[in-house]
DNA sequence: CAGTGGTCTAGACCACTGG
DNA sequence: CAGTGGTCTAGACCACTGC
């Protein structure tokens, strides 16, 4: 890494070889490489990572600049320090961010005060991707996905409708049984059986009606309005994993958001 | 700032004298520092704050110190670093952070991609604060408050209708006619005509009916399904100074999220 | 006590902006 | 060209964890 001298880059110059200076600095390359290696598997989600000393020897720079990568991989939470510890890979499944992407909290009380989520499964099973998935999902219209439907029900009371589409390959052997006897957040279970993490997500929020059999399944009557979250999530490099549309009851909970 | 050592901190002991060690590293407190000089106006939004070194000569720390600071700030959208330029108190009148807070975009094409928000002021009187309002805004009951009521529009579809209070001591002055004879985001006019920055906020998201005479002033049947959101904006130091409670069609809008 | 992340410094040099 | 923020280094020391 010491051979590469701060002012270029590892990346190859512009198909149509214009001057795009593209200046990536040392710290960006070497979050680059930790972060291959995070995708690669070489540090389990829950393991500790290397620490930054050994880091700076195995990239032959100083410990401020992998510093300043790690500061860059905990921001976007890929990564949790601990002083004392050490710094571990994040997952999906410690107690304390068990909820990490819902957004939905009772209207009184802190979020999980109300105790575990109760997770019915409904259906699961392997389609074809339709042209909006697809679109969704990045792959071609008629390739294999996953589809599941469940509903997540609080202290006994039914309040989120998801539907959900896996791109197949990347998914092989999961099934409804799989799904329904597995308790936790179903994002652990992608991470320990099939080493693929979520990392960040988008979702659109809408107000809808309850309709299509949805108000049965949430036990509402009919023309309730309800909201509807569409989310992508994306594991490393930015590749959509997963199309999720919920439909959450509002009405002893909420969808709470920070804006800064 | 030299004189006092890292290990210390300049804040008083727990009330208990309970051993809080409350550890606070120089960098906060140069940061805390810098943070009253914006609170206090000594730089104004949109200037230049001073240059990284003439801060350090002021505080007598080295010029990495207060770059960690304004670090945190300006991840904090406090302050805005531009290369070459400078660092400058961040605004909301600026073209491109004109909807900071605004997550509402267009199902298709780019947030703004519609031309100018129309906005229209309903209403506009002073009152007196009710048990509600009092509690999120941190005053008392019966309190004085300004209570305003506008229509946002997009390419001439009636899309938002909000209702708001203000503190009325803070915003003393504000009227209708002022409101109504800016245009231009209310956040800008906050901070140019009351000196009020506000910098963070919490949102509450519902779907609800449109009832009471909404639906009228959104040109929507009645019932149809709206996205309610409920704010509490804050400027520095976490004081809450606005309660906004809007409602937003989502036919051809979608409220924007994304987690990570 | 050793090992980890966290803070702070001083100095060198780079990239970007504008006169 | 000078001034700004941005990167990188080497070294010292502090705070926290667990053996």
């Amino acid at each position: 890494m010491a051979a590469i001298p701060s002012s270029t880059t590892l990346l190859p110059d512009d198909a149509a070889g214009l001057a795009t200076p593209a200046f990536s600095p040392l710290y960006q390359q070497i979050k680059g490489l930790i972060l291959q290696s995070l995708q690669s598997g070489e540090w389990k989600p829950g393991e500790a990572i290397p620490s930054e000393m050994d880091l700076a020897a195995r990239y032959r720079v100083s410990q401020g600049t992998v510093r300043k990568a790690i500061d860059e991989l905990a921001t976007g939470n890929l990564v949790v320090r601990r002083q004392g510890k050490g710094t571990f890979v994040a997952t999906h499944a410690e107690q304390h961010v068990q909820f990490r992407f819902l957004k939905l909290v009772p209207d009184s009380g802190m979020p999980g005060s109300e105790g575990p989520a109760q997770r019915e499964i409904i259906d699961c099973r392997r389609t074809r991707a339709s042209a909006e998935v697809a679109r969704a999902l990045a792959l071609r219209s008629g390739d294999a996905v996953l589809q599941a439907r469940r509903v997540l029900s609080f202290a006994g009371v039914p309040t989120i409708l998801e539907d959900l589409w896996l791109p197949a390959l990347p998914f092989k052997g999961l099934t409804a049984e799989r799904l329904a006897s597995y308790h936790g957040p179903m994002y652990a279970l992608f991470e320990t059986e099939f080493n693929m993490r979520m990392v960040r997500a988008e979702e659109k929020i809408r107000a809808e009606s309850a309709t299509g059999g949805r108000e049965t399944l949430l036990k509402v009557a009919p023309g309730t309005p309800l909201l509807s979250v569409e989310r992508i999530a994306y594991t490393y490099r930015d590749t959509p994993m997963e199309l999720r549309r919920g439909y959450y009851r509002t009405d002893t909970h909420h969808y709470h958001n920070t804006l800064s």
